[in-house]
DNA sequence: TAAAAACTGTTCCATTCCAAACAGTTCGTT
DNA sequence: AACGAACTGTTTGGAATGGAACAGTTTTTA
């Protein structure tokens, strides 16, 4: 019988399920926090990278968040505009460039954070109704399956020929 | 001192990237996933939910995929003309529209979910890598996040006042 | 040290997305 | 029944997105 090829699937489309749940419950919080603040989301997620880092360069700033190269110019060019980012040449390389937040923008991204009814907030008041175990065990199993996944994604497209 | 609250929010931060981290590798595949079978991400997700239904109406449609209505209409459009949907007329109610998937539709969403490299065989194989307890747990924990996410929306906005 | 290849970022443009305006239908009130 | 409010879905218009072509820079190869 094929009862549990069939078992196993119905379970990864439970799970799938359930992150696609919470994923687009806080993708709206998140598009009506970026909105009001002028935002677009790959916006939202550029300021959310970039305040990781001191510098970064566009290259790992695409890499980490998961943007592609065009879409990443174009935000960039908004917040620069907007002055809340920099765009630095580095010394003896002049086709990487450099990108830091100003303080303006630091200042921004802290208002974000403590924006009341932002996803912040809503997410932190959401994570205290996990106990620590729960937490705990909730990254661990995360990293695991991300783990994974990557490990797919460089394997160049997911085609694996023996 | 603050740091019990600096430390609640650091706890909510990292696993908001935890969770951020799994979504955008599954969006990778997600849009690779659709682009090849020439879906829209919209239209791949309003698949998705029209296969756990025998009928829907667009509004439930809608509320179940996360979808504004206007993508809604013209994605489904896409899909009635490719042959995959059917519009049907209630009898007795000239407003909504109820939908259901074709023979054709069925089995296309079908090849999908057994598409060698496809979203659904390769998170599969990631959900093995979990025990029996990790993923109970793991459903659980979301559960309780998802809930509290949506008791907020419907919080029209996270607004509350006292 | 040329020429070719690879690499980083920008520009272009076709497609997709979604808020708002709209059209038609149903419900509620009088 | 008639009016207005609410509701479901479509259309519209402007913005966001991302693949592909491009420009300039650096590295590799011959």
């Amino acid at each position: 019988m094929d009862n549990n090829v069939n078992q196993d699937f119905m379970r990864s489309v439970i799970l799938l399920r359930s992150f696609s749940d919470i994923q687009k419950n806080m993708m709206l919080f998140i598009q009506r926090n970026a909105t009001e603040n002028g935002l677009t989301v790959s916006q939202y997620s550029i300021l959310m990278t970039i305040i990781r880092h001191k510098e970064i360069t566009q290259k790992v700033l695409g890499e980490e968040a998961f943007l592609p190269k065009s879409t990443l110019s174009q935000a960039i060019d908004g917040l620069v505009k907007r002055g809340l980012l920099q765009r630095h040449q580095v010394d003896g390389n002049r086709r990487e460039v450099l990108l830091s937040t100003s303080k303006k923008g630091v200042d921004f991204i802290k208002s974000i954070h403590t924006q009341e009814g932002g996803i912040h907030q809503i997410f932190q008041a959401a994570v205290e109704t996990l106990t620590e175990k729960q937490y705990d065990d909730l990254l661990v199993a995360h990293l695991q399956l991300s783990t994974f996944l990557e490990k797919y994604h460089t394997e160049q497209g997911g085609l694996v020929s023996d």
